[in-house]
DNA sequence: TATGAATGAGTTTTCATTCAT
DNA sequence: AATGAATGAAAACTCATTCAT
């Protein structure tokens, strides 16, 4: 009767499918309805199956089915196949810059503070596929979803402001040069961590060879991480 | 919920939509069975209508009606959607690569033609968005409809086979490092390219401006070139 | 070319197409959710489509506008045309081996076992057109949705079982010759029931007479039970 | 491009497929259009078409693939897909009657002619599948196409004459019983030839052995003679 | 809060037939 | 007599969403 659909194995690498109930109350207690693991397990399975199908091609009742309830819920808690999707994103984004925020690169050499960045970054995207994806797929829609995120802008201001900092000190140090852009430089950084995961499956068929293979990353991320450093070094 | 699919203007530069046809044949002798003229009609609209709504969004309907014909002769041509998702994959990645064939760049110091063949992949992806799209949908199909084009492979790695050749000649003449990939570099070329264009959206929203927009195309076409030549520069 | 698929009246004779619910509940309470009901209802009329036109020929349109409910509930419950085919198939054929099994004619002396196996053949198909004309539809198809049947080889076992007791016992008692195989016999058997039946558009047409016409029926169910026990008979 | 409709393999024996083209003129004068032979070969590919894909399953694309000439002629020849169907029928039908005639029965002993009527019956059968596919085909189409056919109700009478005299001489010379019926003791014959024929993809799938199989031809054949001859046999 | 059944509007695809050359 | 291109009408099938319990 069921047809099936794929997007079965999470495309990611890190996440807990199922992390640990903190069930404060008691022993037996267990709820049997709980809403915010409903609407948690909807959100993981729809983060799997719009990173995998886009917004168009995934179907409401391929994700209903790999969930621990029913269709009806989804609608209940999240409105529409849209609304769904951008409770994704949302979730999505969220996660990425909670976790820039914790580098704490303000307090390191600007030159190591980059490198820190620059391999944070490379490494986000290498692990969390899913996000790459859901890029992707937001900006085949025109970034129409991500508009509508309240906390969308300011989130992204933050990691613009991250990297002044550390320019403005490479700069007074005379370690990086002084003609950069924060956003350029921002732009430059995602570009070569991004690409990789993004296209790899074109890249993949065109050249024969995976580039976001593990065994590739190591050297990606050195060459990544000297590209942009080198791009920065001060040669007055 | 939306109705009518929009895509009605092609998102892409420079390249005119109807081709003057130079018709020896008088004035307005406008043959009524024209097949090559069917069929490339029929991918030019195609084309549109995938690159802005994807392979699942598109909509056979709106592609028929933006035509010179009708939806009966998309499928006596193209056989099915797919099909001529396909097509539309064909012609699309055929331009591109021969178009670098005719950069000559073999002739050109190992240093200016690098810098000539980073700008031409700036200056095509710049301008040809629809490609730019196509490649990040089909991506997000696992690149399954290119892995099925013929002359696919081929194509790309002669575009290696020209990267080689720079490489080889300015690592014996001294100007460039001697441990860099030619597949990693073209990577690294095409991350830069790419990503500004096919994120722009996304981009732009979060930052409040289009990585995009013509304004900044001198400006980031001179830091990517930048990039990569710091990035290939002996620096024994 | 032509328009309403007709296939209205059941071509069947017998079998009452609503048989009254015994609905314990009161009058009117009928229900609006009844899946099995649904279900029932569907196949029913699917069972009439199919055998006046074929799997070609039948339209899913045409099956849901003669049911309670719309065409969308037919692929639900279905999955496709063919599945709904293959669902009457199983449907068909499951009666008339449960019938079989009523006979009890293992109590019987096997010639009056044998002439009653006959008379209840020539009855069945007498009475289940539709289920004749499914085989002969079947027959089309090269059986090659009979064969996707689970249950469909053990049921026709059983049919065997039977002739062979009886074959056996009459064999042992002397009034049955000893050289006939069980499956040639039945193979005997259901000729002589089936294309009368199954055929009987033509043969009317060539020779002016329906052979299926009630005023035949006791004429060749006697000419059948007739032929069939005659070559059977020892002749010693 | 094209698809492939099976049906490849005539479902038949001894039709040999290209008759030796009995071209009285000359030498080189092979005429490029011979309109003869164009409607012989649509003809033939039809009958094939048909027998295996039934009328609403047959498709016209796939007739004119297999055939020397274009879609257009057969249309030019024969009007619409159903007179297409109606000429391949009348094609059939005629062979048959037209072999009968030449069995000459009449000059045999009436139990000699009756066996050999009935192995001719038999063989005719078992050798011309295509022929009881088309039977059956018409029988689904309650044989609306072949009673516009002017010859054939004359045809099948002549078929009936041909056993009443020989049931005549029988039950005159004491041989055959004297309360047989001609038309019936014939539906008699043809179920027993054709039901193992017209039936023997379920037959086979449902008792695991294809009933039309050359290893069981002789027993069937025999056993078919057997039971019509002791059905006549006279018993006073 | 939760659910299986139901649905209308849309979407892809097919097919017999005709047109222009 | 022959042909490849073209087509409108209909067919199968899909999908986000809502209803009754």
């Amino acid at each position: 009767m069921k047809k099936g659909s794929k997007a079965a194995a999470p495309d990611q690498t890190g996440i807990p499918s199922e992390p640990p109930r903190s069930d404060a109350r008691g022993s037996d207690t267990r709820r049997k309805y709980d809403p915010e693991e409903t609407k948690r397990n909807i959100l993981e399975v729809a983060t799997q199956e719009f990173s995998a199908m886009g917004l168009a091609g995934a179907r409401v009742d391929a994700i209903a089915e790999r969930t621990n309830t029913t269709k009806r819920m989804l609608y209940y808690y999240f409105e529409s196949k849209e609304g769904l999707y951008q409770a994704v994103l949302e979730k999505v984004y969220g996660d990425i810059r909670a976790l820039e925020q914790d580098l704490h690169v303000s307090e390191l050499d600007p030159l190591e503070g980059m490198r820190k960045l620059v391999e944070f970054t490379f490494d986000y995207h290498d692990r969390h596929r899913d996000f790459v994806r859901l890029v992707t797929i937001e900006n085949i829609h025109g970034a129409k979803y991500v508009e509508q995120l309240k906390t969308f802008k300011s989130r992204n201001i933050s990691a613009i402001d991250t990297i002044e900092d550390l320019l403005a000190r490479g700069v007074a140090s005379g370690q990086f040069r002084s003609d950069v852009d924060a956003i350029d430089l921002h732009l430059l950084i995602s570009s070569l961590c991004f690409h990789r995961i993004g296209n790899r499956h074109t890249f993949g068929t065109a050249f024969g060879r995976d580039p976001s293979h593990p065994r590739l990353r190591t050297r990606h991320r050195a060459m990544v991480v000297d590209a942009v450093l080198r791009f920065l070094r001060n040669t007055d």
